[in-house]
DNA sequence: TCTTGAACCTCCAGCTACTGGAGGCTCTAT
DNA sequence: ATAGAGCCTCCAGTAGCTGGAGGTTCAAGA
């Protein structure tokens, strides 16, 4: 039973990923291609995947989690080549502290967007029974 | 010059949208199709809008600023069809009583994630120099 | 060995909400 | 008449998957 090496089905379980996701990600050039178990006929044989894609496919989904986009995953990876895991790399220390000004930039949309709804719920904003109209309505201003 | 009508250009400018966006809101069946000036040999003519499909327009760029979707809009414009306008309906305030929640879900998410990467860029988890490997690194846990 | 059924395979389409571009037509002003 | 701005249609691409059709392969039990 030690035969080194994951299906596909089992890459997804222990990485997070669903096996959809993972084919896609090969399919994108984000993870090289694995090798196969058997060539049939007409299609591939099943992926075979070793420890080291499994590592890469847990930073790739630990990395999702935080919401870097794939692009931002691909330079990390490329910057790992050879270097051992992205995880430890300055450059994952550099994305990562790009994104979290994103996140705080999101945030503080989502503020804003959070105080006009509530402005809009407002009982004094709730509707007087008489509709306006499309072509006079001026009940709708820009929120930002 | 009080030639009731605008031009799709005219409309784009006073109601905040692109022109190109008026074109695909019309192409998915968000806004009815409006005549046309002088239909052409090979194509259609130019657009022209009414005073009711610029505020139509006005309330999709509104409700989009909101973040609303635009099935959800879809909804209200059809809830709102000789109605007046939709900004004044019921079901705009439980568009949006719902719509608060999920923004207030993602706000709680993004605070999360905040905290994940906060906690990443810790001096504490800063690169020790020597690299870990793909195949045994344990540095990435999934975040939630 | 045969069979069954789960897991795998490929390819295609669709989701959201637009945006860019090619290539051509029309309107207005000079 | 002509220039150029603005309009027209159609196609493709963006991000990150997901679902489904239709067919193959693998492992385990009889």
């Amino acid at each position: 039973m030690e035969v080194r090496g994951y299906s596909i089905g089992k890459a997804a379980s222990v990485t997070g990923l669903s096996v959809k996701t993972i084919r896609y990600y090969e399919q994108i050039g984000l993870i090289p291609k694995p090798p196969r178990r058997n060539t049939g006929a007409h299609s591939g044989g099943h992926r075979v995947y070793g420890e080291t894609d499994v590592g890469r496919l847990r930073f790739i989904h630990h990395a999702r989690l935080l919401d870097l986009s794939l692009a931002e995953i691909r330079e990390l990876l490329a910057a790992a080549e050879g270097n051992g895991c992205a995880s430890e790399l300055p450059e994952y220390q550099q994305v990562l502290n790009r994104h979290l000004h994103e996140v705080d930039e999101r945030i503080r949309h989502l503020l804003g967007l959070r105080a006009t709804i509530e402005v809009l719920l407002s009982p004094g904003r709730r509707p007087k029974g008489e509709a306006c109209s499309w072509s006079t309505c001026d009940c709708m201003r820009p929120a930002n």
